[in-house]
DNA sequence: ATTAAATCGGACAAAATTGTCCTAGTTTAT
DNA sequence: ATAAACTAGGACAATTTTGTCCGATTTAAT
């Protein structure tokens, strides 16, 4: 469904954001243990994310990466998914098709427009704070 | 959502359905023409599915593709899926934890289940014959 | 029998994804 | 100032997926 990289992107993104409320930034080494990646591939997706804006990088020592209890609250898994693997998740015909729609659709286009619309639908309603509360109280996994 | 090898696979499945309901048996470079895929990838993936008995294959001069009547009806999307992927698409977890179920789940765990259990429910309830059927009035389309 | 039109299957090639390594900067603490 | 602990980013390597090529085999028609 998502990369490798987008999956460990939403994974990071989750541990940074559960450390953040807390009040502790994290270094890479420790995203990367805590959510069972390999380190310096993990290094160019968290780039990533932070260029475009869902997390916070700070250089030099005692630096590392942290996100703003506004953004925990307003970043949607949408977001991150987006900012990782583009749009694929969305359109993309459900056979390869580069041109369908309603109008010339594939022989799968209408029932594949319902799923697709409720996985839309759950990836820009959960926010960051939704998928963090569990992990503190041991209720969730994020290496496993 | 899928891998190109099963886009192919499916779009080349309902393309011999809708001619085995003509009567006729389709050659490999035929389906590729029309389903607009490479010629000797397609190849491998109607082995695939061949071996998996979704198609028949008929060698020989005359011979190519074809797909009874019965397994027209009978055959479901899901088991062409998974012909060629696998139960990837059911089972393997939103973040790709390898061990995340209803007891250790992972953060999205309980809204991909809902998701995934209604894709599982329209691949398992969608016949090539039901895709065929948009085709041959030219309401669907493989090629775009 | 020979030829032509097919699939089969192994080996190979290209491209995309995933993953590693190393150097250069940046910042804090001493 | 220097060292230590970080991130940034370019270059490279491994793996997986996608795609190609070609000889072998099967079958039908002549």
């Amino acid at each position: 469904m998502f990369s490798k990289a987008c999956e460990y992107g939403i994974r990071a993104s989750i541990y940074i954001a559960s450390q953040s409320l807390e009040g502790t930034r994290v270094s890479l080494k420790e995203i990367a243990e805590k959510i069972d990646s390999p380190v310096a591939f993990t290094a160019k997706v968290l780039q990533q994310l932070s260029k475009n804006k869902i997390i916070e990088s700070v250089k030099g020592s005692s630096g590392g990466f942290e996100i703003s209890k506004n953004n925990i609250l307003r970043i949607k898994l949408s977001q991150i998914v987006y900012a990782i693997d583009g749009n694929n998740v969305y359109e993309g015909c459900g056979l390869g098709l580069k041109r369908c729609n309603a109008k010339e659709p594939c022989p799968v286009h209408n029932r594949f427009v319902e799923i697709r619309a409720e996985l839309k639908n759950m990836l820009e309603s959960t926010t960051l704070y939704d998928m963090t509360m569990g992990l503190e109280q041991g209720l969730t996994y994020l290496r496993r």
